[in-house]
RNA sequence: GGAGAGGUUCCCGAGCGGCCAAAGGGGGCAGACUGUAAAUCUGUUGGCGAAGUCCUUCGAAGGUUCGAUCCCUUCCCUCUCCA
């Protein structure tokens, strides 16, 4: 079954509708992470109501804990915690890289020390799969490396060739009935070839969507969309495209004009915990002393909860004070401002003005005018 | 009135002859964060534009010493116990 309608498009930017078993997803779209099945300091209702439609989950995690199995029994994921949206579960392919100390990496699988109680676990493509089968994800991705920034050309293409032979084997061990698409992940480090060479093979095992992954791990910026140039073309234009773990608004800007049509990110909501903000015109960090006494909202004009009802002075109180209601307003704003953006960018492609929308959302938020 | 303990940088608190502008924590200030082991991490926190065999600082004033936050004397102030 298809998993995106393509309604229009704006130089390579895509608007569509992602169809999932749970609604239909405008794109691009934004998934707030919520790794362990929550959006942390949110809700569903307050996620819902700011327009989120899909988040994603993390299928180590929860495998770990509570157990893919025991979600099974509770009815699958959505009926376990309640979300009415579309849920994506990463596979926990990122943990292998961010929990490197934990694990070693074999071509079976990988062995992984649970960094909750130190027991052993062997992952391999064909569990992770059976693992999002069990939580009942709408998307499931494929295991893969996500390798570091740098990685040796050696390294690299060996790792792309374990991803590869590992996604034919996540394809191979799916089941067919239900209607969880399987994503491959596109790896390749920083080298075009080895790039261009696993799109290739990933795509010929027909996926219901292509991810590139293995972005954002500390490469220049350049780079990054280097990568993503390399690739995106490849991409067979009737399937999902979905940038992993991308990213600041500048880079879903970015992403959106090269043709990506989802994103996820940790970004926004873990900011929010750390105290910054983001604006039209930049990023803001509460912290500082001179929003002590700043009566105006975050931002000016902003519909969120958190703008209508506070003042910068008393986020920025709440947040000095450690008090748990700084990260839920915090959050509010933050994904609101994300929902909101990509609304807008959705917009600008419906409109065909997404160059102009790009031109003035990039000088307004590198301009940084937002403390007058 | 008697006995004892103590006063250290914004706060708490270590230091008890030079390696001390003074550990550590808190707080403050600033930065970071990109498929979340994150309610996290990093830097910084006397002055002098920077630097230093520089200046000021460890309750106050004297003293001993080449040298004192550290030893001595007196004073001031806290706290505990006894009366």
């Amino acid at each position: 079954m298809k998993a995106i309608e393509i309604l229009k498009t704006d130089g390579r930017a895509r608007r569509g509708t992602l169809l999932t078993g749970h609604g239909h997803i405008d794109t691009p779209v934004f998934m707030p992470v919520g790794t362990q099945g929550t959006v942390k300091a949110m809700t569903h209702k307050e996620l819902w109501e700011m327009g989120v439609r899909m988040t994603l989950a993390n299928a180590y995690h929860l495998y770990l804990r509570p157990g893919d199995e025991m979600i099974r029994r509770m009815g699958g994921i959505h009926e376990f915690s309640g979300w009415d949206g579309a849920m994506l579960t990463d596979s926990g392919g990122f943990q292998i890289f961010s929990l490197g100390v934990l694990r070693e990496i074999k071509e079976e699988g990988v062995l992984f020390q649970s960094h909750i109680d130190g027991s052993r676990h062997f992952l391999t493509p064909e569990k992770m799969v059976k693992v999002q089968e069990n939580i009942g994800a709408d998307i499931a991705m494929c295991l893969d490396e996500c390798v570091s920034y740098p990685s040796s050309y050696e390294y690299t293409s060996r790792s792309v060739d374990l991803t590869t032979d590992w996604a034919r084997r996540c394809r191979a061990a799916r089941s067919e009935e239900g209607s969880q698409k399987l994503f491959g992940i596109i790896q390749g480090g920083f080298y075009e070839d080895l790039r261009v060479k696993s799109a290739h093979e990933l795509i010929s095992m027909d996926f219901d969507g292509y991810a590139v992954g293995g972005l954002s791990v500390g490469e220049p910026k350049g780079l990054m969309w280097d990568m993503v140039d390399t690739v995106i073309d490849l991409l067979p234009p009737e399937k999902p495209r979905y940038m992993m773990g991308v990213g600041m608004p500048e880079d879903l800007l970015e992403g959106v004009k090269r043709g990506i049509d989802m994103f996820d990110c940790i970004i926004p909501t873990r900011l929010a915990r750390n105290g910054t903000f983001f604006t039209p015109a930049g990023k803001m960090n509460i912290r500082n002393a001179r929003f002590a006494e700043d009566k105006r909202p975050v931002v000016e004009g902003c519909s969120c909860y958190a703008c209508r009802t506070y003042s910068r002075a008393y986020l920025r109180h709440l947040l000095m004070a450690h008090e748990l209601t700084s990260f839920y307003l915090n959050t509010i704003h933050n994904v609101y401002f994300y929902m909101e953006f990509m609304g807008n960018l959705r917009r600008a492609i419906e409109a065909g003005t997404y160059d102009e929308f790009y031109r003035v959302f990039k000088r307004q938020y590198e301009g940084g005018e937002y403390d007058d």
